[in-house]
DNA sequence: ATGGATGTCCATGCCGCCAGCATTGGCGG
């Protein structure tokens, strides 16, 4: 884990400590939020001091000397403190759906309850339902969630999560009293991974809710049905892991077992599209900033619309009261003053102070794949095959750059047989499409590179990533990958860490020092468009742009299939607030092959 | 615990919905 990862880690556990001993909210609150910034910080944390640390809102002096602690010692002692007061079992319990702070706390301080097999026990022999505010149905909601939390350790990667919610929202568009159906949530916002789907339905006038609602619930692959309001219903889908090229060891086994992910639905009038879709797409911090934001203006907002403040306490929309603003997502950006916010950047970072109208990269300005491979090292298709279907996508060049000879398990090439693949692709013709002849040359463990550096110059495009030695620690890592990006014939660092997610998290360099290396020797870093790699993540390609990075979004072609998976490159650089001046496969022909060349002079 | 207005104090994280056992607590975007 990085040093980011583990001090939000230890920060979040506070925060959730606190809530169980019911100390003053706001503690707690403070803590949980300085615990989000350190977690989306793109540089190292313990690379700032305690006057950079305080100059970030949200994070004071008390909690900067805890930072500066956990970075030089390894702990926080209050956090120590706080864990000999609470249960270890009980802060493990936070993380099952239903059972919040309170909740816990009650059962804890009124039932004795301290971890998961005491809970269980005391389901069992019906014990619980003598404590407050446990009744029949409460329990049972628990008993289901604590045997979930059992069977799903892991959030869904975002291309697994897409699937099903396509086919989700497919057929609710399908039934006849639906006007508009979307995907909301963390999906809609292309979260790296999502941790359950939110569906968003709007009905025809005259429309029956109930039977919507319904209709949902008899999906194909529900196995459980949690909820079945008329309005609001849960369910659960079961999954099928199709990992594609990499076989993960039990996890076939194990999807035979049940794994599933829980899918909401919202059904709400379609005067209330645009409130209902911001309100299910979240974040929920950005959610709370934009209801202050009402607030501050006279109005108030909810899932219904956007309406005048008027001190009552029932909900506007109860009685009657007309929305200023409902219909769709830009009026009610508008009205608070604000310019629509594309849903990856609504995750209070910052967005709400962004000046002017968003512009950023989407699907239809990329014009070029530079990472792809053909059946001379892993791909499945010929160099032509894959050069037609860069044409079918709209695109202007493709780079055919098959692994170097170090990655054997991937065919890797041999000098030899490079010579005559580059021969072949400078020899192969598809109208209308410019082929470029490169390789995915490997990143040996100490920052050399797979070819020598005469071959990498003849190359057009050379795409510098790591495949192997990705445990190795930080320090060997920043310095293996800044020796890569200073090889001159190099023009993009491919997938930088070598992460892989929800299997193994990859290396760990100073990503700060990447990029001014990056910066420095005019590489860009890529953005790899796989689902389960999505690296660089979000976190850094807004710590890239930042510092005017070149960055590419390639699909690391393997098979058709995967240019596919363009959009969730694309939605990552979203959620770095990449600009498409700044991804070089935006950029029209002519200035992407000056930019190339550049490098072989 | 933080940040902003003061010079030490004060306000601060929105909203609707649901179950419960009764007027509120907890959940989740």
């Amino acid at each position: 884990m990085s040093v980011n990862a583990a001090a939000a880690q230890a920060l979040d556990d506070i925060a959730k400590m606190m809530d169980l001993l019911g100390e003053e909210s706001f503690k707690a609150i403070a803590h949980s939020r300085a615990s989000r910034l350190v977690g989306d910080m793109g540089e190292d944390v313990s690379t700032l001091d305690k006057k950079a640390l305080m100059a970030i809102p949200g994070i004071g002096a008390k909690i900067a000397d805890k930072i500066i602690e956990f970075c030089t010692t390894g702990r926080m002692r209050e956090h120590e403190e706080l864990a000999a007061r609470v249960p270890p079992g009980l802060l493990a319990l936070m993380n099952v759906p239903n059972l919040g702070p309170k909740t816990l706390r009650t059962l804890w301080q009124e039932g004795g309850i301290t971890d998961a097999a005491s809970l269980e026990k005391a389901i069992a022999d019906g014990s619980i339902l003598t404590l407050p505010r446990m009744g029949a149905k409460s329990v049972e909601k628990i008993r289901q969630s604590l045997e979930f939390a059992k069977t799903s350790g892991e959030r869904l990667w975002l291309g697994r999560a897409w699937a099903l919610a396509a086919e989700i929202v497919d057929r609710m568009r399908a039934h006849q009293g639906v006007a508009k159906a979307e995907a909301a949530g963390s999906l809609r916002r292309g979260k790296e991974t999502v941790g359950d789907l939110d569906v968003l339905v709007c009905l025809k006038k005259g429309a029956n809710a109930a039977e919507v609602s319904e209709w949902f619930r008899a999906s194909p692959g529900v196995t459980q049905v949690l909820a079945a309001g008329e309005s609001k219903s849960s369910v659960r889908v079961a999954l099928n892991h199709d990992t594609g090229r990499w076989k993960l060891e039990g996890k076939e086994g194990e999807a035979k077992a049940g794994p599933s992910i829980q899918v909401d639905l919202r059904v709400l009038p379609v005067e209330s599209w645009g409130s209902g879709l911001m309100y299910f797409t979240g974040s929920k911090e950005h959610n709370i900033r934009l209801r202050e934001r009402a607030l501050a203006q006279g109005m108030t907002l909810n899932e219904w619309g956007l309406f005048p403040e008027d001190d009552e306490k029932t909900p506007p929309q109860s009685r009657g009261v007309k929305p200023v603003a409902s219909a769709t997502e830009e009026e009610i950006y508008a009205t608070l003053g604000l310019a629509w916010t594309p849903p990856e950047a609504r995750e209070d970072r910052g967005e709400l102070d962004h000046k002017g109208a968003w512009r950023l990269v989407e699907v239809g300005d990329i014009k070029a794949e530079l990472h792809a491979h053909t059946t001379a090292s892993d791909g499945t298709m010929s160099i032509e095959q894959l050069a037609s279907a860069a044409k079918a996508r709209g695109f202007h060049t493709i780079a055919v750059t098959d692994h170097s000879r170090s990655s054997a398990i991937a065919n890797g090439l041999d000098e030899k047989r490079l010579a005559a693949h580059v021969k072949a692709v400078h020899a192969a013709k598809v109208p209308g499409i410019t082929i470029l002849a490169g390789s995915e040359v490997d990143i040996l463990a100490d920052g050399r590179l797979d070819y020598d550096d005469e071959v990498l110059a003849g190359l057009d495009v050379v795409v510098a990533s790591p495949h192997a030695a990705l445990s190795q620690d930080s320090a060997a890592a920043t310095s293996r990958l800044i020796k890569a990006i200073s090889n001159p014939s190099v023009h993009i660092l491919g997938h930088p860490t070598g992460r892989l997610l929800n299997k193994r998290k990859g290396l760990e360099p100073d990503m700060k020092a990447l990029i001014e290396a990056a910066v420095a020797h005019d590489v860009a870093l890529e953005i790899n468009a796989h689902w389960m790699r999505l690296d660089l993540r979000d976190v850094h390609v807004r710590l890239a742009v930042e510092a005017g990075c070149k960055i590419a979004i390639n699909c690391d072609t393997h098979e058709p299939r995967d240019m596919d998976n363009l959009r969730f490159g694309v939605m990552t650089g979203r959620r770095g607030w990449l600009t498409p001046e700044l991804c070089i496969n935006c950029w029209e022909e002519k200035k992407l092959h000056a930019w190339l060349k550049k490098k072989r002079k």
